[in-house]
DNA sequence: CTGGATTATTTCTATTTCGAAAGAATTACG
DNA sequence: CGTAATTCTTTCGAAATAGAAATAATCCAG
């Protein structure tokens, strides 16, 4: 294959022999040695060893520094990683007053980091612009050539249609309807990657975090909205239109409080961090911030305490639930509640268990649920985002 | 390719030619053209070409029945199956007071059905002796060598774990405990295949009903009891503990009634058929039956239809909840309940519409969710065990 | 410090799979 | 009718892949 046509490999999805499996997988996980590339595309050893030959001619790959973390008996094993300078990936978090940016090359390492202050409920176009303009300055300052990005992710808050367009229930009014991929495409002449927010999340855990090769696992986000996503195969389970894994809008109870997305009862109201931040606030006398309370909680401050595990309790009774209908071999706790740690999970873990249809102690240890806190709590989907290019998924164009 | 070697493709799970994977894919769906083969084993045609003509030597294959149904310009295609003599899938399912048996061959055409009436809380071993008993008789009878038996698909009214052990809270208490695969593998000699109920239902509604083809779904079951299977990318999600698609066993209400899962309020208490049917039953003046009910519901009895209606509504507040967790393309509605059509779909629609996150009017078609009933609503997850063993899955020994 | 045990990697050849082109069976249309 | 258009199927040489055996790099035990 020629030297062009394998550089290339990057851009093509579809591609489907051994050299482009190897380059997929690379971009998925980083350095990897060649035997797990042989496991994860089930190709025969000595096809990887020729593909890799091949590919190092070519300078797409290269050899890692050897994480010698196992290092047993015989031989060790050699880790590739795309080259770095193969290309870039670039990374967008749309939330509600800011935008994110980041910039990762294909070797998974982080090349810059920033945020753009935008005005509450800023309009598209006023994004798109702010994006571009920061895209192209961040990249010129960091040396990094336009024509080396290979795409860029887009992490909205918000359901996400396949399509790109931004569904009505979304946190940003003024975004409901806009298609993510028209938007920002022609602006930004790159590959658009687009997800929702807590799916980019999940994207992050699988490729950086706690649930790196887990297959089938659950996050659930509790912060000032509850949602989640459902990762089922090694995919993201994003739904017809985009709205799987919204946890935070499950009805609990039809006649109860209106909520933001139209219904009543939504499980966001009652399990959000918002109703325990409230009353700290009115007892503190001054409005807290969600970092403030956490901090207070996972300090000992009883009051700070009993509120959280209240918010647990609550948010257990829908993960007990979820629970129910998917039976997850792994939930990771996210959103900055989780910060919290122990003081959120032990009441979430107990509040789960008398909700849940399949009780810990009758279960033998392989087929027991495990709650655990998220590696990136704090909004991360901005990593999530980069991670939507490094694994061509939710492309839009 | 010896003859005898592609003989014993049928029983070989993890071969991974181009005849093994055109066996499974005629395993799985019946008669298939070779296009439609190699589109589904992402083969070149040359290559399906080569691998039937081999399988046809060995008489492994044969030409089907060609299914002129959608006869378009050009050269008709030509249809393969599985040699009916190449093997027989047997199929059990566990139920309250009796055993279901049914026999089809590898080209899917049921050969026998029968069914063996048992006690009420009939214990694991007088199961399995009968279970035997009944198999090897019925195969006699119906000239099948019992050496020809590829596997015995078990459907299982309540939760399989992954290993076969059948979890407490199935609705045959005796059986808690029980392990399928070691209960029955002794006695029938044969590779045994289980998974529960509603799974049976949702693979035989993938391999003959209305989810040929479709790669996500959710089956909904509104019976004496609720429940339900989760079908992504085209594999059942059974759960860590086999528990996943327990709708019924979502937890609507904290201190409500107690059920016979040990939690309370769920939602099979108010969503079942149970609580209709006893009102009904009191009007009448004497116990109805659930056939008896859904006819007259189906035949206008404007009392049954209300009562319907009520458990439909009840069962969309579930429902929904399963839309906003995970916004599926097709809910196929099954359980007895289905069997009174648009009575039952009507009111449920409109509920899981007042209880969903995305609302239908707001939605292109193409991101639209369909509620269908099943083609299989009275419990025919009878035909799924059988498939379990075309399909290969959940196999334990 | 040396030889055996263990694991990783490459080399080489046989086999499998692919892609392009030819051939076959049918419908559409003049 | 006959020819063009369309779609399915097979053939055959080229390319990709797998499997077995050889080679390499390390640890471990004496």
């Amino acid at each position: 294959m020629s030297r062009d046509e394998l550089q290339s490999l990057l851009d093509d999805v579809n591609a489907d022999h051994a050299e482009a499996r190897v380059v997929r997988v690379l971009s998925e996980r980083g350095a990897v040695s060649a035997n797990e590339i042989a496991r994860a595309t089930g190709l025969a050893r000595s096809t990887i060893s020729q593909a890799l030959a091949e590919l190092r001619g070519a300078d797409v790959i290269v050899e890692a520094a050897s994480a010698d973390l196992a290092r047993g008996v015989g031989r060790p094993a050699a880790s590739f990683a795309l080259n770095p300078r193969a290309g870039t990936c670039l990374g967008l978090h749309l939330s509600l007053d800011e935008i994110k940016l980041i910039a990762a090359d294909v070797s998974h390492s982080v090349i810059f980091e920033k945020n753009v202050a935008l005005g509450r409920d800023y309009a598209p176009a006023e994004a798109v612009e702010a994006a571009r303009v920061a895209l192209r300055e961040s990249c010129r300052e960091a040396g990094v050539a336009w024509s080396s990005v290979i795409g860029v992710g887009l992490s909205f808050s918000g359901p996400v249609a396949p399509d790109g367009r931004v569904q009505r229930a979304s946190i940003i009014p003024t975004w409901a309807g806009v298609n993510l991929g028209e938007a920002f495409g022609p602006a930004l002449e790159r590959p658009i990657f687009a997800d929702n927010e807590s799916n980019c999340s999940a994207i992050a855990e699988m490729t950086w975090g706690a649930a790196i090769g887990v297959e089938d696992f659950v996050l659930f986000k509790i912060d000032i909205g509850v949602g989640g996503a459902i990762v089922a195969n090694g995919r993201v389970l994003t739904g017809i239109a985009g709205a799987g894994g919204e946890f935070g809008h499950m009805t609990l109870d039809p006649q109860g409080e209106l909520c933001r997305c139209g219904n009543r009862g939504c499980l966001e109201l009652t399990a959000s961090l918002n109703p325990a931040i409230s009353v700290a606030s009115r007892l503190a006398g001054r409005p807290l911030g969600v970092d403030e309370f956490i901090e207070r909680a996972a300090a000992g401050d009883v009051g700070c305490r009993r509120l959280l595990a209240d918010t647990a309790e609550r948010a257990g009774r829908g993960l007990g639930m979820i629970g129910a209908i998917l039976n997850p071999g792994l939930i990771l706790i996210g959103g900055r509640a989780a910060l919290a740690g122990e003081a959120l999970l032990r009441p979430l873990i107990a509040s789960y268990e008398r909700h849940t249809l399949i009780k810990r102690e009758e279960t033998p240890p392989a087929q027991r649920v495990r709650i655990e806190i998220a590696k990136y709590p704090r909004n991360h989907a901005l990593l999530g985002a980069v991670a939507l290019v490094l694994r061509r998924h939710g492309r839009l164009s």
